[in-house]
DNA sequence: ATGTCTTTGTGAACGCGTGCACAAAGATGA
DNA sequence: TCATCTTTGTGCACGCGTTCACAAAGACAT
């Protein structure tokens, strides 16, 4: 997962398994997406479809979370939304950082999304003094000068990293001293980071290149489906299982290399 | 991972492992970087410390691509870059289609690293007739009423889709209609493909509600490492192991709900 | 109340991934 | 040539995650 991660090892946070947790946004978005139909109650097999996962999946995952299900029914779809939003942590407000205002921190910066879920933007920070001031998505960008004093005196504890490879460390260090605790790093590096302190990572180069490798083996491998095969059942059902990212100092790091 | 990610099961690709599929980009990044420092050879201890992982693992996914080492000196760093590329396919070139070109898509095609690993950029496809012929990155888009002919003169297999999520099943289907067999997917939708057909999804509001979920999980746990805590060891030794608004039809999709 | 039918919740088995720990292999020096 | 030292490659065990398959639970009709 995407991918790609950088989670703690395997460490169930309260009896909760990592695979679970990663899987609760799928559930809640498709739940969602039936509150806003109306939909009063859902069977695990519906919602399962939905999601994209295998419906034994989806119970078992429930069942991390208590007995909200009724037997012969299914589930209430508001009641769930609640249940998860709540596990998820997303009935509290999260103010989140976006250091980097390049190409991609300016899109992250304007997408719509963050604050009808649970996530409001509380800064956008960048090193370069010319952005200082200069607004993005309608919130003047500040200057990483200002870092320390903006996690502070918003409370920050989520931090997403969208400078270059070659300065994501350093933006790294600041953040986690400032006093953040949650990472989302799009630069391509591996970051360092205390115990404590969590780290996931977004990485398009890795994607693609996990892709390039099917690719090339679908290619390679003549007993496969071929091309025109897979153009021809692209109307038939279809199947989508479970689920689930320059060296240094180079490009805004959208797309780590 | 973001990452998350949607692949075959678990079914493994000419005898290497997933798992160790995803971490080969990881490794080829650090080779890389040695590479242009020159250096000649790597140790499986200090080149698991640059890719963030146990050097048992990467020792055993390295074996499954052959035994590239040297016993008591370690892996020619060179030799390694060229198997890892070869392995993962980049020695070839990959055209790629990007689709929809908002704030997202946009960031995408300026991104430089594209160029670099494999990977060229085809076309920019966007449904707006306001951005046809409009140049991103120094490439003009081109309407989607062109997409099928676009992906069939330049034999693309990679699509990249960046659009709102209402418009991410009907773009897949085109694409895969035209004779694309890897998809990715930035659109927070679970989408629908034939069998042969890889979909791997970049998540950012999945990956931001993991987060929230674990940062929650700290905030309510006593015994745990307290902010202040993993500020002051900030500095300290530090592992890292192994990383809209409505729900159809909306904005630019740069971060699913 | 009783029976039937639907759907949940979970016990159990299996398979993949991880990490330990060590034997085998090669380099290096005497 | 032989001994020593370093580092790879892997056998093995363990644990997490997935899936099957079914018993328990509740709804609903009669």
């Amino acid at each position: 997962m995407a991918t790609g991660r950088t989670h703690r090892p395997a460490t169930r946070s309260r009896g909760i398994p990592e695979a679970t947790v990663a899987r609760l946004p799928l559930y809640l978005r498709a739940l969602t997406a039936l509150s806003e139909r109306s939909v009063p109650t859902v069977s695990s097999e519906e919602l399962a479809a939905a999601a994209g996962v295998n419906s034994a999946k989806l119970r078992k995952d429930f069942s991390y979370l208590g007995s909200y299900g009724t037997r012969g029914v299914g589930y209430d779809v508001e009641y769930l939304v609640y249940q998860i939003s709540r596990e998820l942590g997303l009935t509290q407000d999260w103010p989140v950082v976006i250091v980097g205002i390049g190409n991609l921190g300016a899109a992250l910066a304007n997408y719509g999304g963050f604050a009808s879920r649970g996530f409001r933007v509380a800064a956008l920070i960048d090193a370069d003094p010319a952005m200082a001031g200069k607004p993005v998505a309608g919130i003047a960008v500040q200057h990483t000068d200002e870092l320390e004093h903006i996690i502070d005196d918003n409370g920050v504890s989520i931090g997403v990293i969208a400078t270059p490879a070659g300065a994501a460390q350093q933006v790294c260090d600041r953040l986690v001293a400032a006093g953040v605790t949650s990472i989302l790093n799009f630069a391509p590096t591996v970051l360092t980071v205390p115990d404590g302190v969590d780290v996931r990572k977004v990485d398009l180069s890795i994607e693609l290149q996990i892709l390039a490798f099917h690719e090339q083996r679908k290619a390679g491998d003549e007993g496969a489906v071929t091309a025109a095969a897979a153009r021809a059942a692209v109307d038939a059902s279809a199947s989508s299982d479970d689920d689930r990212k320059g060296p240094d100092g180079d490009v805004p790091a959208v797309m780590p290399a």
